[in-house]
DNA sequence: TCAATTTATTATCTTTTGTTAACAGCATCT
DNA sequence: AGATGCTGTTAACAAAAGATAATAAATTGA
């Protein structure tokens, strides 16, 4: 059983919205379960599912024309996991999306959510929010690609996703980074002997 | 006298909305000018005027710890300028945007432009679009960081860009791509030596 | 037009990163 | 327990990038 409660303050839903207005959201989305390396979405997938993480993380990488695998972003509980290819690009899915850890999901079709949010003015200014905070991070992000080096990059990431940090092998991290794995080892131990 | 219909095409504005509703949008925009270095927003600003850029080429920048100024993004016409850090991080603006060439804007309080919005429920659709746009821009800017290396990413830019690149100097380009100008100028010679 | 400024390139040197490979430490799994 | 696989560190070398400075070329402004 949903803890719609619960949820609606996880998620900080808009205080406009009353408890009846998440359930609306909520009923027709799906709980589902993933167990570690399971695929949420497939490279190539059309499909347009979005995501809640209750629990666990997921692991968003690209496989590049050598067949490496890149990670380009770890997501947490409480973040969305979206196709964006699908939704930005109107594209196939580059990126596979794999459960990291055992994880929970609601999830729900993108265009289901879309009518739903639009039946109720009342969601609006919930959509408003989802889309700032994304952008928020994604600024943030580029930020830390223009302003910052690899190892100031690193700090931020440790500093911002501690969360993050401990879950994780540092190799997808140094990709999240946009580094190489051996050039993240370097880094550590160059902060490491600075201390 | 504003050129509504030819606006309206230009900004794409979504096919529910009438011209009556993007006149009601901009009866409360001034039109604005800006000649070469005049400042749009200033650094530690907490104003929060939206521009959509008529005609010209905005620079935002950043000035660093050593006064060193890294330009952070090039918008050049069609595109909106609005203080990042006052929508998305509610502090003063850390960075500077200045009109790179004589520029001619259309200009908009936010909060006006907010409750307008919310006025009439057709704007809902081109919000979203408007913020899925910024999305699609910033999601591409963060792949070319993790994905590609500095000469693709550069590579990727004059692609993308033309409109920018042969109106500002490299330098500015470099630091958009998180390089030294001195770097990038290897890089054109690198890529001018394979061809 | 001509001086002054800005920009791009090049050189030199230092630092950092990429690449590949080896290896040790852990964890995993049957 | 023992074999296997994964991860992080280190080494060695090549390639690229940062820093600084000098210079040439282009642009700007009076």
């Amino acid at each position: 059983m949903i803890d719609f409660e619960r949820l609606k303050n996880i998620y900080k839903f808009n205080r406009h919205l009353s408890l009846k207005d998440v359930q609306l959201l909520l009923k027709s989305a799906r709980s589902k379960s993933f167990s570690k390396k399971e695929l949420l979405i497939e490279e190539g997938s059309q499909k347009n599912e979005i995501f809640i993480i209750r629990k666990g993380l997921v692991r968003c990488y690209y496989v590049n024309d050598k067949g490496e695998e890149i990670t380009f972003q770890l997501i947490p509980e409480h973040y969305i996991v979206a196709n964006a290819d699908i939704i930005l690009f109107k594209q196939a899915s580059r990126f596979n999306y794999e459960a990291f850890e055992d994880t929970k999901t609601y999830s729900l079709e993108y265009d289901v959510m879309q009518s739903i949010l639009e039946s109720n003015i009342k969601f609006e200014s919930n959509r408003k929010y989802v889309f700032q905070k994304m952008l928020k991070l994604a600024h943030r992000r580029i930020e830390s690609f223009v302003l910052h080096s690899p190892e100031e990059r690193y700090l931020l990431f440790i500093k911002d996703y501690p969360n993050i940090v401990n879950r994780v092998p540092d190799k997808y991290i140094a990709n999240v980074l946009g580094i190489t794995p051996v050039s993240l080892s370097r880094i550590r131990k160059r902060i490491a002997e600075k201390k």
